[in-house]
DNA sequence: AAAGAATGGCTTTTT
DNA sequence: GCCATTCTTT
């Protein structure tokens, strides 16, 4: 076979049996490893159902599951799968043996917190010194690491407040339980708890003879058992990744899983991969140095023929927008010389930064994709159609229930719902329970009695329905009578386009197909509860690509911005005062992000910007220092002069501020530029034409009738009004 | 119960 | 500066 590899790759492919990790640079054509050692053993006679390939992402997950599709026949009978999904499918056949459900929930992250919030009350203990925000995270980390309660209470003897977690976990953990739910973090815990059984241990190990892992850097100590306990039999485990990237550890990734891999699995292969085939070498070079002053780490050096390429370019803006400005000019001169919008990504630490970017591309009218964001399956509106649909799937499902008991309004108010609580957790029943007892309540008023009744009936009728029905029917029927569209329709633009993901979510059960019935509505659930991916990248599409440096990994483009190169904020503050293994991971994302890039690079920070509202300066990142002066060079730019941020007029009648460390109000010695009459642009509200302009205060009330949204009263440079067909 | 005002908080977010 | 959450008001 013809694979078209090099030796280091080829040596890895060829690996069968027995542990293998394979040190992959980025770069360095890991999923082609990958796939191609999965086609391998296909052809040299392993039975698909024996391969199992894990991944952290659905994308990931279905990259590879097509391209071994393309290079064997059998290749999609294997199953690649993420962690959760893989888990998952083991715990529909056997969470049983645990006490729970088959038709289990899954609760987003935003579940799980209200679920703690409600534990942490129930306790009395104080939101203020329990932030459910910060009981959650030391649960999830208790869970990643998998701590058991009892553990968790003899870790924290003598320490309160630990202990009052301590407590939280546990009463947390049972209303779990009680509702049949299991969290991202129980997903991977349960399994491994579940595989502890022998024979089930022993009934998996035989399925999953051969086991892939990609992205091993990645792993946290649940993953990393559950992994393990699979291969423990037959210990052919090949596991793929690069420390160097491990950009996750604040989410429990133990980068210990990669470096000790020799330690775990003694007689390990490993194998190194540093030739890339992404980026020219003064890329590579520079990438090398900055991440070669991590002590923790194993050494590899990236290497590449294709040649020095462009020396990077380093910009000091005067502040944020002329950063901005700086890119949309750069790219606007690349465009002209025959560079495609996507060969752009804009990269940045914090999603706060995206903002000033973002007002910059729609000014410059350039085609931009901006990632992250709230996600589709998150989105207010999405969940409450799934809470609808979760609790038919799942009465017991508390946190669905008490979701959309009053949504839309149907006079059933907290204090209600409270008693409601109240009856069931002194019963230990379900809130759904305690609904259809509602005539045995006594405290609870008339009218509240009636419309739960009332409810109730109809959530009887639905699931009724739902035995019998397609989803997309369901959730037909759901917003039918429940009139939930209507309560979204409010004139608004904002409303319109929750419409429009409800319909877009329609879309979706119907491409589901037309199974019909509860395992229907459970297998739907499930897949929405861990594909995220509904507002996905779309490969064709020619635009410049704004992201975080952390949804950048494993991406590419010709040419990629890091902004906001500065010190607090990238390395970012919390890094810098949290210790060496923290400033460690924060160089790897220097280095993921540095490796993005294939052709040219662009470092950019600003000697001052706007910061939580406030003007600060910061010094250029120490990540520059680490980057040898032979592979840069600093860039001028021509800029026309930027009418300056406006300061203290707003203020001239009251108190003087000074105007370094306070909020810049808007600026009024600055003139509109445009007249009644002209058309202008709104960043969220498209554009219109002007019919009013009245001063006011700080700003001029413009009244504008948009093409869109109809006639709004904007404050002008509150809103960075603008005129429609300005240039920069 | 809903709308409006005040408060606080704030890296990163594969599932 | 912006947002989500909580408090206050009607």
């Amino acid at each position: 076979m013809d694979y078209n590899l090099n030796p280091n790759q080829y040596e890895a492919v060829l690996h069968k049996e027995g542990p293998l990790l394979v040190f992959a640079g980025a770069g360095s054509g890991k999923t082609r490893v990958l796939t191609h050692r999965m086609a391998h053993l296909l052809e040299s006679g392993v039975n698909p159902y024996n391969i199992l390939a894990i991944t952290f992402t659905n994308k990931a997950a279905r990259e590879m599951k097509e391209r071994v599709s393309i290079l064997s026949q059998e290749g999609d009978r294997c199953l690649v799968a993420t962690f959760h999904s893989a888990c998952v499918r083991i715990l529909r056949r056997e969470i049983e043996r645990l006490g729970y459900s088959t038709r289990f929930s899954i609760f987003d992250a935003t579940d799980s917190e209200r679920l703690i919030k409600d534990v942490v009350n129930e306790l009395n203990l104080d939101e203020k010194f329990y932030p459910p925000k910060l009981v959650a995270s030391v649960i999830s980390t208790q869970k990643n690491e998998l701590i058991s309660v009892d553990e968790f209470y003899q870790i924290s003897a003598g320490d309160f407040r630990m202990t009052h977690i301590a407590d939280a976990y546990e009463l947390y953990q049972q209303r779990l339980k009680t509702m049949h739910a299991l969290d991202f973090d129980d997903i991977i815990s349960r399994t491994v708890e579940v595989l502890e059984i022998p024979e089930v241990l022993e009934f998996y190990q035989n399925r999953f003879q051969y086991i892939m892992v990609d992205e091993y850097q990645d792993t946290n100590t649940a993953q990393y058992r559950f992994v393990s306990m699979l291969a423990g039999k037959r210990q052919n485990i090949c596991a793929v990744g690069d420390d160097d990237q491990s950009i996750y550890g604040w989410r429990g990734a133990n980068i210990k899983n990669i470096l000790n891999f020799q330690k775990d699995f003694p007689n390990a292969r490993i194998i190194k991969l540093e030739q890339n085939y992404r980026s020219t070498q003064t890329i590579l070079d520079a990438a090398n140095n900055v991440v070669g002053n991590n002590i923790n780490r194993s050494e590899k050096i990236l290497w590449s023929d294709k040649g020095k390429g462009d020396k990077i370019t380093v910009y000091m803006a005067d502040d944020d927008r002329d950063e901005a400005n700086f890119i949309i000019k750069t790219i606007k001169s690349k465009i002209t010389k025959g560079a495609k919008h996507s060969d752009f990504a804009i990269l940045y630490r914090t999603t706060a930064q995206s903002r000033t970017v973002e007002d910059a591309f729609v000014m410059s009218g350039i085609p931009y994709r901006l990632y992250g964001g709230t996600r589709f399956y998150e989105r207010m509106e999405i969940k409450d159609i799934l809470a609808y649909l979760k609790i038919l799937d799942n009465p017991a499902d508390g946190i669905s229930l008490e979701r959309i008991v009053n949504v839309p309004r149907r006079k059933i108010g907290d204090i209600s719902i409270s008693r409601l609580k109240l009856y069931a957790s002194e019963r230990n029943i379900s809130l759904f329970e305690a609904m259809q007892e509602v005539e045995s309540i006594e405290t609870m008023g008339k009218s509240a009695t009636a419309q739960i009744g009332n409810f109730v009936q109809m959530l009887r009728n639905f699931i009724d329905f739902s035995l019998e029905n397609t989803v997309s029917a369901l959730m037909n029927k759901i917003l039918d009578e429940t009139g939930y569209i209507e309560y979204l329709q409010d004139g608004t633009f904002e409303a319109e386009s929750r419409i429009e993901n409800i319909q877009e979510f329609y879309n979706k059960t119907q491409e589901f197909g037309e199974s019909v019935g509860e395992d229907a509505l459970s297998m739907f659930l499930e897949e929405v509860a861990l594909v995220s991916d509904i507002d996905n990248y779309e490969e064709g599409a020619d635009t410049v690509s704004l992201m975080t440096l952390h949804s950048s990994k494993g991406l590419e483009f010709e040419e990629v911005f890091i902004v906001g190169f500065e010190e607090n904020i990238f390395p970012s503050y919390r890094s810098l005062e949290g210790g060496a293994e923290k400033f460690e991971e924060e160089r790897r994302l220097c280095y993921v992000g540095i490796t993005r890039a294939k052709q040219s690079l662009y470092l950019t920070h600003a000697r001052q910007r706007m910061y939580h509202g406030k003007i600060i300066s910061n010094a250029i990142s120490s990540f520059f220092k680490e980057i040898p002066e032979e592979f840069y060079e600093l860039a001028h730019l021509k800029k026309p002069i930027l009418s300056p941020r406006g300061v203290a007029k707003l203020n001239r009648d009251k108190k003087p501020i000074n105007p370094y460390i306070n909020k810049i109000p808007a600026p009024t010695d600055k003139e509109l530029t445009f007249v009644v009459g002209d058309r202008v642009k709104h960043l969220k509200y498209g554009a219109g034409e002007v019919l009013e302009i009245t001063p006011g205060g700080a700003d001029y009330e413009v009244t504008v009738k948009f093409d869109r949204v109809g006639v709004k009263k904007i404050m002008a440079f509150f809103s960075k009004l603008a005129l429609e067909n300005k240039q920069d």
